[in-house]
DNA sequence: ACATATTATTCCGATTATCGGAAGATATGG
DNA sequence: CCATATCTTCCGATAATCGGAATAATATGT
């Protein structure tokens, strides 16, 4: 159905490989692995079988599920050490911030959580959900999470949401049901807004990244005073920050 | 050939992602890639655009090559910031630091070098060419480098000694030749010995990282004075940090 | 600016690996 | 110890993959 010049099976297996992060130190199991990749069992233990026998995945001595191997922590050791797209994103979230002056933050899910790996403050000190870098956000608080869920399928971000409720200080007009409709418009909007209703008088934006049509799973915010971020701008600032996103990632602009 | 339950498009795929790092912020043109992974250029192509699309691989905007893309990244961020294997390996060397009384470092492959990413100097603090985590040495200078290198194809071994020869304190008795010598030696033994070339009294002995029959680009290294690690006791050493390692690995034991 | 060399990309038919249902094995829990 | 769930292996029909050769795009040298 895409691109004549992609290999299926490759691109099954690292869908898999994608979706392995999320299991954290305990990993998925094999069957888990299979539905969230939406491949069948038997194929999904060919191709994890692969990924261990190249140490991308490996296999917990004291259970049968799937993680990530040690081949990816080296390539992640390397691609910290090496700044490897660090510098593009703190590129980008610097223009972000300079031009909407707000602080702006990049997010990459963690299993159940958005982690902030880049922050830019701007001049201005604002108190945020994350606290910037090294920050974590269980998904579905603020906008970057919602922004991330967005760019899951609505089944799992609503799971999310249910294993999270417990952090979501919900509240009568606050509710599991509201998360979720928030992640559909979000979905539907290409973008996440919240007026204010976290961090009273601290408003934010924030849109998934896109990378080839495929949401990754990370997000760019801002924050600002409310004060600061009137409602009719938030349209410019979702564009402002689209093409600084899309400059980010190089020529591929982003879609929606 | 291999085992049946593997598949071979994916392991091709892996095989070129992992040669992908070596290329760095500047990449691997399709050519180099393919060769370095021992595939034709055709198949090449359409792996790396598979990974691409994926974007765990992505073209430079002002090159034809291809580096490692941003879902690495994320994965990489998102590893190190829930310490995926850390723990494990610094509970290897500490194990191995205190058995041998020795400094105990594990370095992994980044192009030409070797980046140290943890170390654990025991009691006894020691000069060693890395002076820690986040050191980095040339492919080529001691034991840890050499261990990396006995792990790669021979012809590639030596072109990245050549390439770092001006780095590699070469004399009339250590030429790019006698380096030759001692990473194939490496590679037959099993383990690569510094007795004390590099730095005056400090000795060194290395294990390459084997997981599954694979040796993966990482070395687990050991420093101490001379007098502290008698030749006879090299193999002993070599043992007991193989051991520490597989279980570091989990359960499949380090071979040889 | 043109010609040439190099490198990347597309095409396409023969080959071969892949896919997933069903059967078998292994672990888990009562 | 048996029942249940999950994982793993088997295997033939199917469909994707492979790589040589042709073509296109880019870099290099004059």
């Amino acid at each position: 159905m895409a691109d004549k010049t992609i290999s299926e099976t490759v691109e099954k297996a690292l869908i898999l490989l994608s979706h392995l992060a999320e299991g954290g130190h305990d990993g998925l199991s094999l069957g888990e692995a299979a539905e969230r990749a939406g491949i069948s069992k038997p194929t999904a233990h060919r191709l994890l079988n692969t990924l261990v026998q190249q140490a991308f995945a490996e296999r917990p001595p004291y259970s049968r599920n799937y993680r990530l191997g040690p081949a990816i922590s080296a390539l992640a050791r390397v691609g910290i050490a090496t700044d490897l797209h660090g510098e593009r994103w703190r590129t980008c979230l610097a223009e972000i911030s300079a031009a909407t002056e707000a602080a702006a933050f990049l997010f990459v899910r963690a299993g159940d959580e958005a982690l902030c790996v880049e922050a830019d403050f701007g001049a201005f000190l604002l108190p945020t959900l994350s606290s910037g870098i090294g920050g974590r956000v269980p998904l579905g608080l603020g906008p970057g999470s919602l922004a991330i869920l967005a760019g899951l399928a609505e089944s799992e971000a609503d799971a999310i949401l249910a294993r999270n409720a417990p952090r979501l200080r919900l509240t009568e007009t606050r509710t599991l049901e509201t998360l979720s409709a928030q992640v559909r418009a979000a979905r539907c909007n290409g973008y996440a807004f919240d007026p204010g209703e976290i961090l009273a008088e601290v408003r934010g934006v924030a849109i998934g990244v896109v990378h080839h049509g495929n949401p990754l799973p990370m997000a760019v915010s801002t924050a600002s005073l409310a004060s600061r971020l009137p409602e009719e701008r938030v349209a410019d600032t979702c564009k402002l920050m689209r093409k600084a996103v899309a400059k980010a990632l190089g020529a591929p602009s982003q879609p929606l």
